[in-house]
DNA sequence: AACTATTTATAAGA
DNA sequence: TTCTTATAAATAGTT
């Protein structure tokens, strides 16, 4: 379909032949993605130049319900203005990774651009890695905070266990030492609250 | 390209759904012959039909390099064999998931199976779900040991002072009565209760 | 499954 | 590369 028919073989001009390999690539993504819209099935192409390079298309699946998986993930996290502070300070010092508003803007592209289906798998593979870093990141955040609470608590616990030992030493002390005319360990009784996890 | 323009959008008519997905599918088998001919490339066309039967183009080789991907995310998890006996544990209880040895048995048959070609896509994503479920698992696992390492370390130091409460209370009871056998207001001390961690 | 009016893809040229 | 356009090819609706 074009000014001439041609020839069903390899076409030996260099350039022409990218040229041809670029709208086809194209053409066939579409007809692809067309097929899969008006009859509901699944559909995967998949090119490997012969530079090695790798085009793909897909209809669905994997890839797709990945993103969605992460997508999800991604809408609790963003959630807390705390976390996405904490990651944007540390995806800040830490170049090879995205921060959070970015990694959405990204996903959000991926997921709701007009060319969602004509995405490389490369950058779905480097989208991923981006992703997981920074869910580890969040993830790692979240056991220390996990952590630093059971340790306050701890520490203050602690704290209040310490403090009657020192009443009752002082009460030991006070009674080693005085007469009992006047009785200072005759209080009422002490008060020890402890409030613990809520 | 027919007699009137098409939407893109699912055709509803269940038999016009199934003739054009029978022209359209034969026609992206030939687009796809004629670009791997044309620019000399390699091209995969994989098309699931709703009642999961798969037609395939290929003009060469595999996917193996997308189940790779799977694959490595795998190893890193089988690591630990501590988590396996844990995750196995986890897996006879809950019959939903396949053990550790059970996934990592199917990704190698995917992976070196004379049909990794024909693999339904749905496998991939039930693969997928099982590899997240399990993650999630080991995640949910480190975390609990790590809250039961620190709670131990804070029961320990509990009893730790609580017996030295207990001792010092003794003392005074000691003094109490050798020196001042009947003071109605001089009550042991108080009970101190601490409810913890549970 | 075949036909055919139309739309769509694309080869060649600018 | 991008656009234009003549023509080939695909295909929607019909038979």
């Amino acid at each position: 379909m074009g000014r001439k028919k041609v020839e069903l073989k390899r076409i030996e001009n260099k350039s022409s032949r990218q040229v041809t390999f670029s709208k086809r690539r194209n053409g066939l993504f579409k007809k692809a993605r067309e097929l899969s819209v008006l009859c509901d099935v699944q559909v995967a192409v998949l090119v490997f130049s012969s530079s090695g390079k790798l085009y793909e298309f897909s209809s669905v699946g994997s890839i797709t319900s990945i993103l969605k998986h992460y997508m999800s993930h991604f809408k609790k996290m963003a959630t807390s203005s705390k976390d996405v502070n904490h990651a944007k300070a540390y995806c800040d010092k830490h170049a090879n990774l995205k921060s959070l508003p970015e990694l959405q803007l990204m996903v959000e592209r991926i997921l709701e651009g007009p060319y969602a289906m004509e995405l490389a798998l490369s950058n779905l593979v480097e989208l991923e890695k981006q992703l997981q870093a920074t869910l580890t990141y969040v993830r790692a955040r979240k056991i220390q905070m996990m952590l630093e609470s059971v340790k306050s608590l701890h520490d203050q616990q602690e704290k209040m266990l310490k403090e009657e030992n020192q009443l009752l030493e002082k009460q030991i002390e006070a009674m080693k030492n005085g007469t009992d005319s006047d009785h200072p360990l005759c209080h009422p009784p002490q008060q020890t609250t402890l409030s613990l996890l809520k």
